[in-house]
DNA sequence: TCAAAACGTTAACATAAGATAAGAAATAGG
DNA sequence: CCTATTTCTTATCTTATGTTAACGTTTTGA
């Protein structure tokens, strides 16, 4: 995949928020970077602002905190979605996660300095600022459902949830990783699905 | 309280997103309306969908779920706070939640469609794009912090660190509201009361 | 003011989850 | 290809939570 291969994939992926017109686009894609985030690598880490946002063209990464010395993974993005440790992007304050590739990814990235830049470009500014809008709206309606999960359901809904909106792509992610992002341990995780397998028969 | 003295309140509180000029301020408040929600009343209810927004100049609001014929309280805001079924208002789908005045309201309102007015309106579109992602942006962050507490916090580290927040504001709600709050029955969140009382003793 | 409703605590019991450890299976990486 | 690591399951034990019900207290609303 080349460069300007990258960039259609990327415009179209964006274009669910925004569409860009020729002047626009190349004014924003000179804000743009790519790099190779490669396997076991760190995109943001605690203690450490995170000031730029990642959008994977390909691979896949996981967003982890640690608490006493364990490793407590509380969510993923797959290719073809954005990665940052958003809070921090936002607030300009350091982050409490880690956030790793699981393969490598590469990516296309743009700093919060950049961002400042385009909102203040009067080119821009107008469709950036409805951009950020989309996003963190979008971002807000996922949240939404996950609280509400944590809220009325149950460990076992929970899982059960997530195996009817059948994301395959969770396939390729080992279970214990799955338990945390429930809000349980991997050893109760492994009895959920013995007891759902038993029930279903 | 009377009109124009609610209209400074609000002025003032929205300060922390957008700072209007006199023209733009003359032009959004012929959108807003007053309201009052009678305590027990429902701002939002399953089924519809939530079209406006409220800004709570006075009284406080229980968003709560129905699960199998229980109520289960998932959020509440108080006066100086916004208050809408954000996700219902923000995808124009039906929400799932009620949202229940606690307290007399006194509340001023914008619809959807007079949002979707002013963000088509030259004078107001930049200031209403940026104050919608930063209304989005804030709401954001306090979702994370939400679904990271339900991550890596026990039930009853979730009620310390409620403690410590010291949301004097929650003194006024029912313990068996906070405890669906904290994803635990008011059963359970009256054991863990009894143990921190006895731990810190 | 007074009866009804709501609220918080406690108890008893059943169930589920956490912690730890062990072992088998799968995977990774040289 | 082979070893080291990771991953998943299972077992045991402990602890916390859910469920239901009872009781006394407080609050509400007519």
């Amino acid at each position: 995949m080349d460069t300007s291969a990258a960039l259609a994939i990327f415009r179209k992926n964006l274009e669910k928020y925004v569409v860009f017109n020729e002047a626009e686009w190349i004014v924003f894609t000179q804000h743009l970077k790519f790099s190779l985030l490669k396997k076991k690598h760190y995109f943001a880490e605690p203690e450490k602002v995170c000031d730029k946002v990642g959008f994977a063209l390909t691979g896949s990464v996981r967003y982890f905190h640690m608490k006493d010395g364990q490793d407590i993974t509380g969510y993923f993005t797959f290719e073809n979605e954005f990665v940052s440790s958003y809070k921090s992007y936002l607030t300009g304050q350091p982050g409490h996660i880690y956030i790793q590739a699981l393969d490598d990814c590469r990516l296309i990235t743009f700093t919060r300095n950049d961002m400042d830049q385009m909102l203040n470009n009067p080119l821009l500014a107008f469709k950036m600022e409805r951009f950020g809008r989309l996003v963190a709206e979008n971002c807000l309606c996922c949240y939404d459902d996950r609280i509400t999960s944590f809220i009325t359901k149950t460990p076992e809904e929970r899982y059960l949830q997530l195996l009817s909106t059948g994301k395959e792509v969770l396939q390729r992610i080992p279970q214990h990783y799955i338990a945390h992002y429930l809000g349980i341990t991997p050893v109760s995780l492994s009895r959920i699905r013995r007891r759902v397998m038993e029930t279903v028969r």
